[in-house]
DNA sequence: CAAAATATCACGTAAAAGAGTGATTTTTAA
DNA sequence: TTAAAAATCACTCTTTTACGTGATATTTTG
């Protein structure tokens, strides 16, 4: 790996670059990007993940340039898929957004690299190459974004599962009682858990319970 | 105006298009899609709304290609000043969002046209030269969206201005009690506002009367 | 294994919401 | 200008939340 890593930049190979992207205007404008620096060369592009995995089952490039919506899966999916299949291949996450959130769910998926779309074209290169050398290149906003994101996850309380449950039962507005019989629970334990919610949460009534569940998001998983 | 649009479609001009954008890689992607066409040509680019309007303060184009989420100004409100102070400059939308309402908010603000950033390059050629002789260009899925949208429009029940404040202090937490005294009016009031809303929206909680207020966005405007 | 976290249940009181009914005044729009 | 819509207030009764306090069983985890 370390080898691979010191070969690649001692070696003067052109940088092998596959697209994926499901506007065709994006793929247009990274190629024009691209198209006169002679260190990279664009080898192929995909509007779907689907036609992406077409292509590496005959060929190859060193990196992907991927943008995280895509009409047929989830460029988190995607990326998962090829990181974990093609392990000398690399993914550059290419999104519109800067949110923490989806820069950490790319990197977890194994992407090596995270650009937004306002990137200019010496970035683009200088991430390319970083990570053709084995490092990982996030831009400026997305590790501040991710950072942030972390700060963010540490400061918010952990719900227990059966917390969330309840939760989820008292935002689509059932009674204690009618969350008590669909979880097979006495109503005062459904009180207890809304209390829990309350204290962990930092509320005192049924709407801002709503309100901060919903804007954090602690619902999902 | 109508023999304006006679001239042009008549008329052998080149159509004169400016691109306002603020991911570069987009520009480039159009400069790249339309360059090798002889009857459009870009005579200019901006990444923001202020390089946009500079721009018209001296020159001037036919038709803008204009994202919708710029950095300093929402491309809606752009596009309102354009067309009300250049009066034969026509906006086309381009955006990612197929959202009815987005589209109905361009058009609203004078847009001519609404295109996806997924469209082909046949399309924006076809979709400028309708716009450029007068005609009105929106891409098939914005046309769909907002017609979907003006159905759902007509469903949703209307809230009244004191209903709307009522709700908005609800999903803020408040009480009956609390939202009286912050709107000087009874409580009683507060609890008959809370009754209408409860009918108009169908529900019969607070849990419930937020979720709908907020998934239908009746609580913005 | 033992401590900690989680999930469970119970009882009591007070506050708030939910629901029905009815009425008056003010504003809006045909 | 006049009918309709919106906003206001009042009273009652029931249901649900909110909050406190305390207890026991189960599960997780160091």
């Amino acid at each position: 790996m370390e080898q691979q890593s010191i070969l690649n930049s001692m070696s003067k190979d052109i940088i092998k670059i596959f697209i994926v992207d499901d506007h065709q205007i994006v793929i247009e404008g990274i190629k024009s990007l691209l198209s006169h620096d002679l260190s990279v060369e664009v080898v192929g592009c995909a509007n779907t993940a689907e036609n992406c995995l077409q292509f590496f089952k005959m060929k190859t490039a060193d990196i992907i340039l991927m943008d995280i919506n895509l009409p047929d899966m989830s460029g988190i999916e995607l990326c998962k898929i090829i990181t974990n299949t093609y392990l000398n291949v690399k993914v550059m996450a290419l999104s519109t957004h800067n949110q923490g959130s989806y820069v950490r769910k790319m990197i977890d998926a194994g992407a090596s690299g995270y650009l937004l779309k306002n990137v200019e074209k010496h970035e683009i290169i200088k991430a390319v190459k970083a990570v053709f050398d084995g490092q990982r290149y996030l831009t400026f906003e997305a590790e501040q974004a991710l950072r942030y994101e972390n700060d963010q996850q540490k400061k918010l309380p952990r719900l227990t599962k059966r917390e969330k449950e309840v939760a989820i039962l008292i935002c689509n507005g059932l009674t204690n009682l009618q969350i008590a019989d669909q979880l097979f629970i006495s109503s005062d334990t459904v009180d207890s858990h809304r209390k829990n919610l309350h204290t962990k949460l930092n509320v005192n009534n049924t709407a801002t319970l709503i309100r901060f569940a919903t804007e954090n998001d602690l619902l999902s998983t």
